[in-house]
DNA sequence: TCTGGGGTCCTTAACCAA
DNA sequence: TCTGTTGGTTAAGGACCC
């Protein structure tokens, strides 16, 4: 059992929304709610300042909007997301080898594996060092937990949101988690915290009290016991680093939902695809086919099948699914379908499943006639954020938040679009202040997509286009991070995607 | 105009084999 | 041979996390 708090867990601020801010001057000190912007989009991150209205995540976007209807609604860039986060996860694999990734804003650090620190004042220093660096590579700021365990570095670095840093002192832990809520530790969420307040229990001092038989008999051997143990205090778990994925799968909820039967055949096929693509993408092979459906009213469910040995072939996925569907009834409609694999390997097993599958599909296609599905072009889905890295430049589209350059102008990003029209306000992540706002058409040849540029200029090499001395504070107008003024009739404010 | 998308882990039930 | 136990695998669902 580690004595000194030598456990570090980094959670970068609000980090989509911030990477947005860093990226588009006029958006700094604005609120920004980044996530799906279709009908049944949610907010995925939320500014601090779009915060003050109530805005988190996991909300409908519907509901955002009426909270805070001049906040500026972007689309997600996981591409951009993707490269600060490795530039984070870089300085953290500096400080440590065991470097563990929650997600692409999160990671536990074990710094006395590194012999970055070895008792409170060293992991102090590593720690602050660490936000300092942090903020010169990325522009970006993260609060740092620091404690003798996951639990607590994680219930720490919460505590020091935004941009602070908490250090929870071996022997202290246990007073300080004692009078905090039950859904502060891990693992408790609205069902279990309703589950324990139903039984009298509010307070993590409360859960130790109650004693482990009786958190085994409410919730579980694994979960009772568990949460038994965090409650004192305990927590073993120790930093892994690359751990391997166990499933991988794609999903899509539609803007309207589908109920010819043909049609949710084939989009189960396309998701199949999808997935298979990831799977290759990665190197693995899977044997347990799942498919997912929740019908109109909300309700989920799955049906599942295991190969006989693992496959990475699109016709086996596909045919998989198709089979699961046939057991499903999809009458009344269906909001999302679902395609994952697991029970994943490294190695495909050479099959002559796959080969019949895939002539059996070759067949089935010469007998249609050629098209994969008459009258059903797949259109390109209307809920995706990024575009498919190939996809044909046949309808260009113009995401809310999406880089772009113009052949006069420079670079900008795309401030909303509808009814043939797309707004770019013309700045970069070095600007100074906000840039000028110009409206074009959407079939405007001047005007094409682009990669985000990063968020830090290496120093020295100071990017041009910055006009002027340093900004007099913000004399931005009104509708400055709001939707685009061109906006008319029916589409959905900023929302690129089209509506059917 | 309620409720995304990508995951992980646990529980329960059914079934099969030893 | 019959019955009971145990353990592994598969399938389905649910809670939770970011």
């Amino acid at each position: 059992m580690r004595t000194a708090p030598t456990l570090l867990h980094l959670d970068m601020d609000a980090f989509y929304a911030a990477a947005e801010q860093a990226a588009k001057p006029s958006l700094r000190g604005k609120a920004v709610v980044v996530g799906g912007l279709g009908p049944r989009g949610v907010v995925a991150t939320a500014s601090y300042e779009a915060r003050r209205f109530g805005v988190h995540s996991a909300m409908p976007m519907g509901q955002a909007r009426r909270l805070a209807p001049n906040a500026a609604y972007l689309v997600p860039r996981f591409t951009l997301y993707r490269e600060v986060s490795e530039q984070v996860m870089g300085l953290l694999r500096e400080l440590s080898p065991l470097v563990e990734p929650l997600s692409l804003d999160e990671a536990f650090v074990d710094l006395e594996a590194g012999g970055a620190a070895h008792d409170a004042p060293s992991a102090l220093a590593v720690g602050e060092r660490l936000r300092r660096d942090i903020r010169a590579v990325t522009g970006l700021t993260g609060s740092v937990g620091l404690a003798a365990t996951k639990m607590l570095a994680k219930i720490a670095s919460e505590e020091a949101k935004p941009d602070g840093l908490v250090v929870i002192d071996a022997g202290t832990e246990r007073a300080h988690i004692a009078p905090l809520p039950v859904r502060t530790l891990p693992g408790v969420g609205p069902a279990t915290g309703e589950l324990l307040r139903r039984a009298g229990i509010v307070t993590v001092q409360e859960i130790a009290d109650a004693g482990q038989d009786e958190l085994v008999r409410l919730l579980g051997m694994a979960h009772g016991a568990s949460l038994h143990a965090m409650a004192l205090g305990h927590d073993e778990r120790p930093v892994v680093s690359d751990r391997d994925a166990k499933s991988v799968s794609v999903e899509d909820t539609f803007a309207v939902d589908i109920h010819d039967r043909t049609r949710v055949r084939a989009e189960v096929e396309r998701l199949a695809d999808r997935c298979v693509a990831r799977l290759r993408a990665a190197g693995r092979s899977g044997r347990t086919v799942v498919l997912k459906v929740r019908r109109y009213d909300f309700s989920t469910l799955t049906r599942s099948e295991t190969l006989r040995g693992p496959t990475d072939a699109p016709a086996v996925v596909r045919e998989a699914a198709g089979r699961l569907l046939e057991s499903v009834d999809t009458t009344g409609g269906v909001r999302l379908l679902g395609v994952g694999v697991t029970g994943l390997a490294d190695f495909t097993q050479e099959d002559l499943f796959a080969q019949a599958a895939e002539e059996r599909a070759a067949q089935r296609l010469a007998a249609e006639g050629g098209s994969p599905e008459p009258g059903e072009r797949p259109e390109p889905d209307p809920h995706e954020a990024e575009p498919e890295p190939s996809a044909p430049a046949e309808e260009r589209r113009w995401l809310a938040g999406h880089d772009v350059t113009h052949a006069v102008h420079g670079a900008g990003w795309v401030q909303g679009s509808g009814v043939g029209r797309v707004t770019v306000r013309f700045e970069t992540p070095a600007s100074t202040r906000p840039g000028r706002v110009r409206t074009f058409r959407t079939d405007d040849p001047d005007l094409a997509p682009a990669d985000p540029l990063p968020l830090v200029t290496p120093a020295g090499t100071a990017a041009g286009g910055d006009d002027g001395p340093p900004p007099p504070e913000d004399h931005s107008s009104p509708e400055l991070a709001s939707r685009p003024k061109s906006r008319s009739g029916g589409t959905s404010p900023g929302a690129a995607t089209s509506s059917p």
